[in-house]
DNA sequence: AAGATTATGTAACCTTTGTTACAGCGTATC
DNA sequence: GATACGCTGTAACAAAGGTTACATAATCTT
């Protein structure tokens, strides 16, 4: 009985967070279909929610947290691209083609963060059947293109230090606080470059009284 | 009488390149829709077909011919995006929100390329009607972040040898040519670097006989 | 043909970024 | 508390790319 109800508490709870990041997107008949087929999942911050060349197999609505979409190379060297946030998708999965589609990118939990996968079949037949549906993935596509072209302008026109000054702030942005637990090291990652290069940047930012530095730990001050 | 004879001439033919182009993606009717909504335009090597900060009004299908899509930061710096050929559109403009759309790219024919515009109204209406535009909309959608992905790749993981050697092979295959009309200030404008760099590594081309340089043209050996 | 314009070649130098090496500190583990 | 490990700081150097300056060559203008 205790157990029943908690699982009916469960459902509801998926639906209720549905509608709170989605209900004044989709219709409500769709909102109850993403119910019916959707999985509700909670992912632990830090855990790899897809890997480059991994089959795709469902859409991720993203309900709350926040997740770090990056490209490798052939030589394992990364970079940050985006985050994803409440209301976003990944558009890199929203490619519903014949055959099976890889990824072509990694998506690691940011924060702790609650999703609802969707089997990527019911791509094609949403797309026909609910306008709001087809609307939400041409916006998340454009919005993807939107956000990579911002990536394209920092890699191409921005030099390291700016680069670092923009990671420090959208990290400050996405996690709601401005002591962020992070090691110069996977700064480095993220922006591609190499644990020296972000040290030495991040010791000019200090005495320029913009953060202030610790261990596993940065103090963004002027913001 | 000659005049009427040329204009039949002509719209017959604007359907015939329309379904040699596109008819293996669209259903007659939707040919037929765009035939009459849509306008047929030749343009001429080296014309801006927009610019940044215009708004978007229509969608362009590529008949023949290529566009350059080019990227600018606040400087005026520039950098090539990438190219489009017979059956692409540019997912920039497939943006159809409520307000008006500005461009955040300038497209720039790179050949004499023939296009099709088609009225951004028509998008919402179509996306509901045909299967098959859902459909290009969706694949254009997936090609530009794909291409975009590869421009991260270049810029991001590889040095300005070899992103040049790319330039040169990709600028061989669009214009089925192996002798570039191009001068080294323009490949340095692609590029984002400087004139001066862009000589000094052609020049280390030519010495390891993959080019040939001559004034306003280079050829190129190895393909 | 003379002069102007544009394209290319190259040297010298500077800045930014990347690499190697090592020291010192904080924290966890035994 | 001794040891090991991970994180940070910094120096010294190397490499790539950007800048300035100037010479020369090809082409266009008149």
């Amino acid at each position: 009985m205790g157990l029943f109800l908690s699982l009916i508490l469960k459902l509801y709870n998926v639906i209720e967070e549905l509608k709170t990041s989605y209900g004044y997107l989709f219709e409500k008949e769709l909102i109850d279909e993403i119910n019916q087929v959707g999985t509700f999942k909670e992912i632990p911050q830090d855990f790899t929610l897809i890997e480059i060349g991994e089959y795709i197999k469902s859409i991720p609505l993203l309900i709350s947290g926040a997740i770090k979409i990056l490209r490798e190379d052939n030589d394992g060297d990364e970079l940050l691209l985006y985050f994803l946030e409440r209301g976003d998708t990944c558009a890199m999965s929203l490619n519903y083609s014949l055959g099976q589609t890889q990824s072509e990118i990694r998506a690691v939990a940011e924060l702790d963060t609650k999703i609802v996968m969707v089997p990527i079949q019911k791509m094609e037949e949403w797309t026909g059947k609910y306008k709001s549906w087809r609307n939400f993935v041409f916006k998340s596509y454009h919005n993807r293109l939107m956000e990579m072209l911002e990536t394209i302008d920092n890699i191409a026109f921005m030099k390291m230090d700016e680069r670092l000054v923009k990671y420090l702030h959208d990290k400050v942005e996405i996690t709601k606080n401005h002591n962020l637990q992070i090691t110069h090291q996977e700064i480095a990652y993220d922006l591609h470059t190499s644990r020296v290069v972000i040290s030495r940047l991040l010791k000019s930012l200090e005495k320029l009284k913009k953060i202030k530095l610790h261990r596993n730990n940065i103090e963004v001050l002027s913001f």
